[in-house]
DNA sequence: GGATATTAGTTTGACATTAAACTATTATCC
DNA sequence: GGATAATAGTTTAATGTCAAACTAATATCC
């Protein structure tokens, strides 16, 4: 038996434009990434980009880039790792800390990959107009910070 | 060592979006469904509300309506079943089909939170206009469609 | 009507993901 | 300077997630 409410319209439309958000934003990964060679993952790239553009990071950064946690970091190294992709190097000055790297093969490899994913990203949202892609990420960018206190 | 590169008009929206895109989805997601109790999940939050909104559904159907392969569904229903908040029932017509479909404690379960879940994304929502939100929604919707061959 | 193909669901293996408990290291504070 | 806090990372247990191989049931086709 299916239920049908009356609701308040600030509630019909959170709830639309909830979905149709959550909608985009699975098609468009799921597609995009349809380009990654059988064995990368897509977090395991999203990691592999982070260090090729912004170089070595802390574990606990690349978590903050990511929105992963650290736990969840400490398995995605390990398999990184383990394929030769990037090393980890204990800080010196504060042996908490451990710096996360490309290996050589690790930056071929995401140096190679990126371009066509960057390509495919690009192919889906030629479905907006860069006029659209601006505003919708100026939206998202509204919408992902939360609401603000009034000024 | 950060690597940059200069980037057609094109590419650098699209990026730029998507980052937005993927945030903003993740971070409503997350702080939406902090009002969730303690043992109940996001995917299985989904499964009980599209219950309860539609009616006892296939698990195919369930697994259509989430996203989700129908071997993830297989888990997720397990787990619902085994909290007591649905039930399996084999179709006799066509033996291959299993109907979920809540049970009485599903029912009131998901009845009950369902309405504050609502509340929490309307909240977040709060973050736009309503005529934003229509707008997110819009440009979601066509992104999500990908792009569509010229007519 | 029996071989073949298709479809719904399950299982398996690998990775993702979190919260919470834990270890190791560094900072703080009396 | 020694007890206490705080911090970075790991581990563990539970769930999510998929692709691919599989089972069971139904449909198709000669």
């Amino acid at each position: 038996m299916a239920t049908r409410h009356q609701r308040p319209p600030a509630e019909t439309a959170a709830l639309n434009a909830y979905v149709k958000l959550m909608r985009a934003a699975e098609s468009v990964t799921t597609r995009a990434h349809l380009v990654l060679p059988e064995g990368v993952t897509i977090t395991q790239f999203a990691a592999l980009e982070a260090l090729l553009h912004r170089g070595p990071l802390f574990q606990s950064e690349l978590a903050g880039k990511l929105l992963k946690s650290t736990g969840n970091l400490t398995l995605v190294v390990d398999n990184l790792e383990r394929d030769g992709l990037v090393v980890r190097e204990r800080d010196e000055t504060d042996r908490r800390f451990i710096r996360v790297a490309l290996t050589a093969k690790g930056r071929k490899f995401i140096s190679a990959l990126f371009p066509q994913v960057a390509a495919s990203l690009t192919h889906e949202f030629s479905a907006l107009t860069l006029a659209e892609q601006a505003t919708l990420a100026e939206l998202c960018r509204k919408l992902g910070r939360g609401p603000q206190p009034a000024a």
